[in-house]
DNA sequence: TATGCGATATACT
DNA sequence: GTATATCGCATAA
């Protein structure tokens, strides 16, 4: 199957034939590689935990875009997060690689994760896969399907069915009971499950 | 392990 | 103007 048909359908049935495919980001400092361990689907209109759930904005424009291409965003404040398209043009479907294996640019990914005391956490978890790649807003709208582009996706060695489980998604308090994280079972990779913490409202905090 | 806090783009009032 | 966000890290215990 060419890779933009592999983008072509849900979300949700995209997420867990990711794992295991290879992630590249390419730059003037080098390249970094890693082997996808952990994702999580985002089911654009039909899903309020999604951004695209309440329609296209400046923000979220890419995710209504063509398929196989990179949504690149910026959150809380000092992190970056990257999906991957799904489903045809105008549909808003992603999923959200949350943590990968660097397999490739092991001395370059160390250098940008200088706070990471092993490997297996350079790209645990979706800011610190972000960081190891080097993601930038830049790379926002990239398309994952060119091979040697700046930001590419290519399949890897599958992951092995019994080992591929899933879950409720990490941080969301919408839809929280929704199993649709998936993640390679007993990867050191992957990140520790948390669930959405309760925000207090800022009501609440006193003076 | 558990909790607090940072630091900013974005969306909504 | 203001609340919230697909989170990471230091600190405490």
């Amino acid at each position: 199957m060419p890779l933009r048909e592999f983008f072509t359908r849900t979300a949700p049935d995209v997420a867990p034939e990711l794992l295991g495919c290879l992630l590249t980001a390419r730059s003037e400092e080098g390249s970094v590689t890693v082997r996808i361990t952990e994702v999580e689907a985002y089911a654009g209109a039909r899903d309020p935990a999604s951004h695209a759930y309440r329609g296209k904005t400046a923000r979220n424009a890419v995710m209504f875009g063509p398929p196989g291409h990179a949504y690149v965003y910026f959150i809380y404040g000092l992190h970056y997060a990257v999906n991957a398209v799904c489903m045809p043009e105008g549909t808003g479907e992603g999923v959200l690689i949350r943590a990968g294996e660097v397999v490739d640019g092991l001395p370059l990914a160390r250098s940008r994760r200088v706070a990471s005391r092993v490997d297996a956490d350079l790209a645990r978890g979706p800011g610190r896969l972000a960081t190891a790649l080097g993601l930038t807003r830049e790379l926002n709208g990239t398309d994952l399907c060119e091979s040697l582009g700046a930001l590419t996706l290519e399949p890897g060695k599958p992951v092995a069915g019994e080992l591929i489980r899933s879950g409720p998604r990490v941080g969301v308090s919408q839809a929280a009971d929704v199993p649709w994280r998936f993640h390679v079972h007993g990867d050191p990779t992957v990140s520790p499950y948390r669930r959405a913490k309760p925000r207090k409202s800022a009501s609440d905090q006193g003076v």
